[in-house]
DNA sequence: GCGGATCAC
DNA sequence: TATGGTGATCCGC
């Protein structure tokens, strides 16, 4: 079902508007704005609930002054210095960047109203709304016109419209349909991830893959075929379905851009063409495309439910999801997987409309002149110092267009207790393993399953001293596992992941080198911070630990850190850690929370040999407080005077990042050639990413070489030999190691042939030419190590909403680990506390229960 | 480690 | 008359 965000109209956050507006013109039925306004005005004003919402507002501007005054004593060298920052992690992001999956969202159009008036013929032509007096739920699209929506009480809804007819949820019986919609899902993707009763998502590429090679049989489906009348719905569908001479869903055939439609092979020329033959007048043959995969999935799913779902085609959930709403509803739409197709799409697109921006962040993003994506690019400078490091990383993925390309995995189901037992016994070994190898014990062990209705509980026990031997963890996890089965009785628990946690480390001396140490390879396995990681790796090991490093135990964690470095050191002949130091994001950064985390008490270890990564020089013995000054000092001089001495340290700073900025730029062009000859729109310049690009850092020269790019960049992709300023960048790049080649550049680096390419993690000869696909698998490989390893779950659990990290499960781990984080910002930015009134909860239980 | 704020459904 | 319940994350205290 649609959010609450999505129903609310225009985005608006205002508390006038808050419970939400449509966009229809005054007219014959419905209300205007003004009028739903008013009335919403005069139901809401003087109760407390408004008063409350007041208050609440009162909070987010105190919290948006805050922010405006932390912003006027940004210098401009700081904001520079950001900037450097900002766009060291830009590049990796961009070449983390992964267009090969084919992620699909499909959403039910109104779903709980669309159940009721399918089910009741009566209900067919009148507003009508899914909730009761206090709460609706969902309403359908003629209830929409007079601003009915849901997370709007009843009484106001009714007050809007008075004919509203509210139907009371019947929540079993939308359980049915929507198992009966997940069939079908799982038909193109067995591992689709349901968000709720109305909401999944699918990673449809292997399907994609498979289908190249059916026959249209295999693809063929008959419009009255006998499956859809066995549900006998009242003689409803059976109607529907006989009018289906058109087409059952009229918007079908209009829901995408023209030039998106396959040629010749389109659903409508299909059933064209079969109409004329008499055996197959009634049967319809799907493409193979994606486009056509996800026609067929909504065709079936009407076909067998009779409602409609509309559904977004894209490479990464974010945009998919996005995607969905556009033709909403009974529609659908893609973004090739073409990264100036992304871009395309990513421009003008306001940023309330991506999951996980909610009101407040709209409205604070407002406050620094951020509505769109293409806005939130060019602040990215600025929104690293404002706001903490998940958040500006989060904002930058919108940025780029990018998301999560992987789905959560499941396993099928687990319903016997013994099973459950051994699973959980099984999981909690592993986690022992891993905790001792790294030294950790900790006292909070948390048991987290999920049924197969995706509900998701965690249940957890702390317990008075550590713990880390799988007996013990598993004493903990046994306990709260038969709480939870015993709570069901009799009814099995019926599981579709289960994953044990451990937090609360308290362990001493070892616990602190490990948790930079867990630092350090998440951070070298996330491969957007693959320099960091290497960077925090060499001083980890050169300069501040011994034992467990040495010892010839290696963990998990030891021995992808050192695959990685290893990797990079075998591609690269250089000074592989000093390059690497070079193009940190925020080596200082780290330095200084690992000084602050460690505690270091003896001066013999305060006081190391230290080599500054910025200027390469060696520092002596001195303490970490000045090295680290050491650095900043160095990185703060950066764009001011040029010693030749500093050679090294001058290709990483403006000389460099114009440069950078330059692969950027001629690598958008590049790619956006290809679209437009996609697209057959060839000589049709957009610009939009470079636009982008240009307006990166006000500061220096950028803009000066950013219009040079514009002039000439152009020729310079179309003339491929030309390698004067792509090519002879990017040998400069620090990104020439291993993960580094090809994806920034796809379009000018081949692999020499012959060339065998051995994943580092799994070991496993890669059969690929492309550096790109090669390197993507790495990290592919490497994060599933890490999720698997971290947190022990049978199955990963779906996508964290909100800012979480691209560590995906393990973010909490580290989180709980480290506290190598960046201090968020935000608590500058915090009011007062409210206090809360004293709402005694009456639950009317309208709700999943 | 907990509670508040934010977000999503 | 009347403005949800739940789970998840991040963050500050």
């Amino acid at each position: 079902m649609e959010s609450t965000k999505e129903k609310n109209g225009n985005h608006k956050d205002n508390l006038l508007l808050r419970v939400g507006l449509n966009d229809n013109k005054a007219g014959m039925e419905g209300l205007d704005k003004e009028k739903i306004n008013k009335i919403i005005m005069e139901s809401t004003k003087g109760s407390r609930f408004y008063g409350n919402e007041l208050k609440k507002e009162k909070q987010v501007n105190q919290r948006i002054e805050n922010m405006m005054q932390q912003k006027a004593q940004i210098t401009s060298q700081q904001l520079r210095k950001a900037q450097l920052q900002v766009d060291k992690f830009a590049m990796d992001l961009e070449q983390s960047r992964n267009l090969n999956n084919t992620i699909v969202h499909v959403d039910m159009d109104a779903f709980y109203a669309a159940v009721e008036m399918r089910d009741n013929p009566e209900l067919k032509d009148k507003p009508i709304a899914v909730g009761s007096m206090s709460m609706l739920s969902t309403s359908n699209y003629h209830a929409r016109r007079f601003g009915v929506r849901a997370a709007m009480p009843g009484f106001i809804a009714k007050r809007l419209c008075p004919q509203l007819i509210i139907v009371p949820p019947n929540f079993d019986k939308y359980r049915a349909v929507s198992k009966e919609v997940k069939e079908i899902l799982a038909e193109y993707d067995p591992n689709f991830m349901a968000m709720s009763l109305d909401e999944a998502y699918l990673n449809i590429t292997k399907h994609l893959q498979e289908r190249q090679d059916w026959p249209e049989d295999k693809r063929r489906y008959f419009i009255k075929s006998g499956n859809s009348v066995e549900h006998d719905r009242c003689g409803k569908e059976v109607n529907k379905l006989s009018e289906h001479g058109r087409s059952i869903s009229p918007l079908l055939f209009e829901d995408s851009p023209p030039d998106l439609q396959p040629p010749g092979n389109s659903f409508q020329a299909n059933f064209e063409e079969q109409n004329n033959s008499q055996i197959l007048q009634n049967s319809i043959v799907f493409g193979t495309s994606a486009e056509e995969v996800v026609k067929e999935i909504r065709f079936r799913i009407e076909q067998k439910t009779a409602l409609t779902a509309s559904a977004g085609i894209a490479p990464n959930t974010m945009l998919a999801k996005i995607c969905s709403d556009k033709n909403k509803p009974n529609g659908q739409y893609q973004i090739l997987p073409i990264r100036q197709a992304v871009m395309d799409f990513i421009k003008d697109l306001p940023i309330r409309k991506v999951s996980g921006v909610g009101k407040v962040t709209e409205k604070m993003l407002k406050a620094l002149g951020i509505s769109t994506c293409t806005e939130l690019y060019q602040q990215r400078a600025l929104l690293s110092l404002l706001f903490s490091e998940t958040s500006w990383h989060y904002f930058l993925h919108i940025a780029l267009g990018l998301g999560s390309t992987d789905l959560a995995r499941t396993f099928s189901e687990i319903s016997k207790a013994e099973k459950q037992y051994s699973l959980c016994q099984e999981l909690c070994s592993e986690l022992a393993q891993d905790l001792q190898k790294e030294g950790l014990k900790g006292r909070t062990v948390t048991l987290k399953l999920k049924n197969v209705n995706f509900e998701v509980k965690t249940r957890a026990s702390t317990v008075s001293s550590v713990v880390s031997t799988a007996e013990e963890i598993f004493a903990i996890a046994k306990e709260l596992l038969r709480t939870e089965i015993n709570s069901d009785f009799p009814h099995p628990l019926r599981l579709r992941l289960m994953g044990v946690r451990m937090s609360s480390f308290h362990s001493e001396e070892d616990k602190k080198h490990q948790q930079k140490s867990i630092v350090g390879f998440l951070q070298a396995g996330n491969q957007a911070l693959t320099a960091t990681g290497c960077e925090l790796e060499k001083i980890d090991k050169d300069q501040f630990v011994k034992p467990l490093e040495t010892s010839q135990k290696k963990s998990f964690f030891d021995k992808k850190r050192s695959e990685r470095i290893w990797s990079h050191q075998d591609k690269s002949k250089h000074e592989t850690v000093d390059k690497q130091s070079l193009q940190t994001s925020q080596p200082f950064h780290i330095l200084k929370n690992m000084n602050e985390n460690l505690e270091i008490s003896d001066y013999s270890d305060n006081c190391q040999l230290f080599t500054c990564p910025v200027c390469f020089r060696e520092q002596g013995r001195i303490s970490l407080e000045a090295f680290n000054k050491h650095v900043d000092s160095c990185l703060d001089g950066l764009s001011a005077s040029e010693s030749s001495k500093v050679s090294s340290y001058s290709r990483a700073s403006s000389a460099e990042v114009s440069q950078k900025e330059n692969a950027h730029h001629s690598f958008s062009l590049c790619e956006k050639q290809d679209y437009d000859a996609h697209q057959n729109k060839a000589g049709v310049t957009s610009v939009d990413y470079v636009d982008l690009v240009e307006t990166r850092g006000n500061s220096s020269h950028a803009e000066s070489v950013g219009t040079f790019r514009n002039e000439h960049s152009t020729e310079e992709c179309s003339d491929l030999p030309n390698k004067s300023s792509c090519l002879g960048l990017v040998e400069n790049e620090d990104e020439m190691l291993l993960s580094g080649q090809g994806s920034l550049q796809p379009c000018r680096y081949e692999v020499t042939t012959g060339q065998v390419l051995v994943c580092p993690v799994c070991h496993l000869e890669q059969k690929t030419a492309d550096l790109a696909l090669f390197n993507v698998h790495v990290d592919v490989c490497l994060n599933k190590g890490i999720i698997q390893e971290l947190s022990h779950e049978a199955s990963p659990v779906s996508q964290p909403r909100g800012h979480s990290s691209s560590a995906g499960n393990s973010s909490r781990v580290q989180k709980t680990v480290t506290k190598a984080k960046r201090p968020g910002l935000m608590t500058k930015y915090s009011a007062s506390k409210k206090i809360k009134p004293n709402n005694p909860r009456h639950t009317l239980d309208i709700f999943f229960k």
